[in-house]
DNA sequence: ATAAAAATATACCGATCGGTATATTATAAA
DNA sequence: TTTATAATATACCGATCGGTATATTTTTAT
């Protein structure tokens, strides 16, 4: 790894939680370099504007996310125990190892949906590849015999992501910690019947 | 009406849309006049900052929403009827009446939740009426025999708002219908298993 | 160790940011 | 119709915005 890639990643690291948590259009060069101890220069020696670290940091605050699910789901034997890391998992959303400021699919979906295309073709491309990942499970699972043959693989899925993140954003602006209770009840109760 | 209170009014119906589709930070007092044809000073004669006009615009927009719902819920005879409401007009969420940008309370909540103490508060008070609202229809419809009463109000009523509003962000970001619709569809067997 | 190349810092750009003091115009009461 | 007052426009403030040309420093390959 060059000095060049070290720095690039430096960078991505640093501000990734500013841009989850402030938004692209709330992020300043200088949020950016108070946070990386470095100067615009440096910074625009690695990236050609701020457009490119936003993306950089998105891919990098999403990869996380990923990385933590995957490795969860690894450890269960069962799609239904697969299926129900997301509502362990979740109960922690708000802190470490988890990205600073919250899910960054549902922040940086809900900013950029109307205002900046790059951001919002990625998060349209997490989902996406979210969606998958949950068909896929629940393809397996009823290969395997664990889930019944007559459910709607795609529906399922999607009615997951968007409970998942309507309770992140509900927990998260109430500060209500009863209330996703609630909800991830809600959410294992609908794995449970699969 | 005075005039001054005509112009507040203006200033809001104006920039309401503005504050919805590019947020409050990515929204720009030029863009305010730009929308209304006044000058900066007419702006501040009727408001004290961007501040105090973003929050008007939020209870403008919100008011829009509710205003929409209930009386399209007035018209409905039973309980489920009532509830059922939310996903017929979700159809058109993304068309007029309702407020250009989506829902400003997904919107609202998820920019302010790190960044604006009073926004922040605007949206998690929307959403304690809201989850009360359908608390109030539960508990109406229980006891009227229409829903089991063995049911948990208040993890049903935010499982509710949890989904329509994760199903606005996939749909919104995504741009496909069909996942708007399959959600719904969950939605409607969910108010229908009640 | 040296020289070429790459990475970083400095110093600056014009534009726009949110906001305001003051002058002008329009409103409303007498 | 006049006059006090309220509402709007003008012109400007310092600060910050995103971005860049150039100088300096640090890597890296020889």
């Amino acid at each position: 790894m060059s000095k060049a890639e070290k720095t690039r990643q430096y960078i991505v690291e640093k501000t990734a939680p500013i841009f989850n948590t402030k938004g692209f259009a709330g992020t300043s060069l200088t949020d950016m370099t108070e946070a990386t101890g470095l100067t615009k220069g440096s910074i625009y020696g690695n990236f050609a504007n701020k457009d490119e670290v936003a993306l950089a940091c998105f891919d990098w605050n999403f990869k996380k996310v990923i990385g933590i699910i995957e490795s969860a789901m690894a450890k269960e034997e069962t799609y239904r125990g697969k299926l129900l890391v997301y509502t362990k998992i979740y109960d922690n959303f708000l802190s470490a190892p988890f990205p600073t400021g919250g899910c960054p699919v549902l922040n940086t979906a809900v900013e950029s949906d109307d205002t900046h295309p790059q951001l919002k073709a990625k998060s349209a491309e997490a989902i996406a590849g979210w969606k998958n990942r949950i068909s896929d499970i629940l393809h397996k699972g009823i290969e395997s015999g664990e889930f019944k043959p007559g459910l709607n693989i795609e529906q399922t899925a999607l009615t997951l992501i968007a409970t998942i993140e309507g309770a992140i954003m509900i927990t998260k602006v109430t500060g209500k910690l009863n209330y996703r209770t609630a909800i991830v009840q809600s959410i294992e109760n609908m794995i449970n019947k699969l």
